[in-house]
This record gives C-alpha cells, sequence and structure tokens, in this order.
DNA sequence: TAGTGTCT
DNA sequence: CCGG
C-alpha cells in the first residue's frame, strides 16, 4: 500500500467528559485534539481500554440477538465484511439492493443501539439528532471494503460517525465525485472518525486489516460500528 | 448500470 | 469495465 498517509493536524478540541466520568464540575475534563483529513474528523484514541472492552460486550449482545449476516451485492457478489445491526433501521444488502429496514432478515426486530455507542454519538456530536442505525461490520483479516458513498439517508446534513475496535484498518478518503486522488490513514481500536458537512459525501473505503494489531478481540480482524441518522 | 465488487 |  503506497498511498500517501495523512499528517496529523490539530484542528480543534471537545470536552471529554462523558460516561459516568467525574466531569460534573468540569474538574476532569480532558481535551480531546481531532485532525482533520478533507474534512473528516478523526479523534484517534478517542475510547480508552475498558470503555472499548465494555462496547465489545455490547456488541456480542447485538450480535447475539441479530446475528451477523455475510451479505450478497443485488449482483449476487458476496461482501467480505460480516453485517448486522442496531437501532429502529439496520443496513441490508442483498440481491434487492441496498435498503435500511426495519427487522432482521430472520424477521426480528433489531436490538437497541446500547448507550454505550449511543454516548460516543452524543460526545462527538452534540447537535445532531439521535442516531437512527447502528451498523456492525465484523472484517476478518482478509475483509475489505469497497470505496462508495453513505447516500441512503433522507438527511446528509447529519453525521455519520464510525468507531473501530479490534485491529487496525488501513482506512482511505477520496472525494465527492469517483476517482481522484484519495489519503489514507490507519485507524485504531477505540479511534473514532466522522463524515459530516463537507466531508459527509465523500468517498471513503477500507482497503486492508493488519491482523494482530490489537489484542481486544479473542479472534484476528476489526469491528466496525458506524452510527447514523436514516430518516 | 454495476461498485459496500474485482482487478492490475 | 472503471481507477485508486
Amino acid at each position: 500500500m503506497r498511498a500517501g498517509r495523512a499528517v496529523p493536524r490539530i484542528t480543534g478540541y471537545i470536552r471529554r467528559g462523558f460516561w459516568g466520568r467525574k466531569d460534573v464540575k468540569g474538574t476532569n475534563l480532558t481535551e480531546l485534539p481531532w485532525r482533520d483529513v478533507r474534512g473528516v474528523r478523526v479523534f484517534d484514541g478517542f475510547l480508552t481500554s475498558a470503555q472499548q472492552a465494555d462496547m465489545v460486550t455490547d456488541v456480542r449482545a447485538i450480535v447475539r440477538a441479530a446475528p451477523l449476516i455475510q451479505p450478497v451485492t443485488p449482483r449476487g457478489q458476496p461482501l467480505s465484511v460480516r453485517m448486522t445491526s442496531a437501532g429502529s433501521h439496520g443496513w441490508i444488502t442483498d440481491r434487492q439492493g441496498y435498503r435500511y429496514a426495519p427487522a432482521h432478515p430472520s424477521g426480528a426486530a433489531w436490538p437497541p443501539i446500547p448507550e454505550s455507542i449511543r454516548a460516543v454519538w452524543a460526545a462527538v456530536a452534540p447537535q445532531a439528532r439521535a442516531p437512527e442505525s447502528c451498523l456492525v461490520n465484523w472484517y476478518g483479516p482478509a475483509a475489505r471494503m469497497g470505496m462508495h458513498v453513505d447516500r441512503d439517508e433522507a438527511d446528509p446534513s447529519q453525521p455519520v460517525i464510525s468507531i473501530s475496535l479490534g485491529d487496525d484498518a488501513l482506512f482511505r478518503i477520496g472525494n465527492a465525485a469517483r476517482g481522484g486522488t484519495t489519503e489514507s490513514l490507519w485507524l485504531r481500536s477505540g479511534d473514532v472518525l466522522m463524515l459530516s458537512g463537507t466531508a459527509r459525501l465523500l468517498h471513503h473505503g477500507v482497503d486492508r486489516i493488519a491482523p494482530g494489531t490489537s489484542t481486544l478481540l479473542d479472534a484476528p480482524g476489526r469491528i466496525n460500528l458506524t452510527l447514523r441518522v436514516v430518516t
């Protein structure tokens, strides 16, 4: 992979004090820098190890209620990732197309989005509407995600927030139109990324997983959680 | 057109 | 049947 690494650049700060921390008076608040890659906001090391572990526990509960599926594209090509969802709407990819659906293909309702995950949205995008969908993507060591745009949400003024858990992933950010130059960055366990504003409709994808770079999960691979407002 | 794919 |  010879795509250029993004140079970290501090462009702002948020307050970090969510999640039961003793931050009522602001005494324990810490500033969390983000960096900006083509308008995509990257929060490196957003989650502590303990927060990541709690979140994995919650993800396992989601997967028990709504088992992972290996989707196929409308042309019948299997995706390399396995997917499930939480929330009022779940992402479905099958021969019928791409869409948000109110239930798992089994017919069971999607489980609710756990508080541990919603807390990240509230901290990073406090002005946004509540998230309606949490897509759970399981990347095995060889899984990838082709370049695409998140364009199936009714209100793209609402952000998309991505949480990385487990092994490192090489994430690529492109342009509004397909093609052109791109920038790549490694996402590590506990990192949070937000597509909003001018970056909301940029092409993006995952080129590679680096197995064995995290000890968070039992098996090599990566979990990505993507929070969205759908309606 | 596909493309949340596959290939050089 | 493209280009990153």
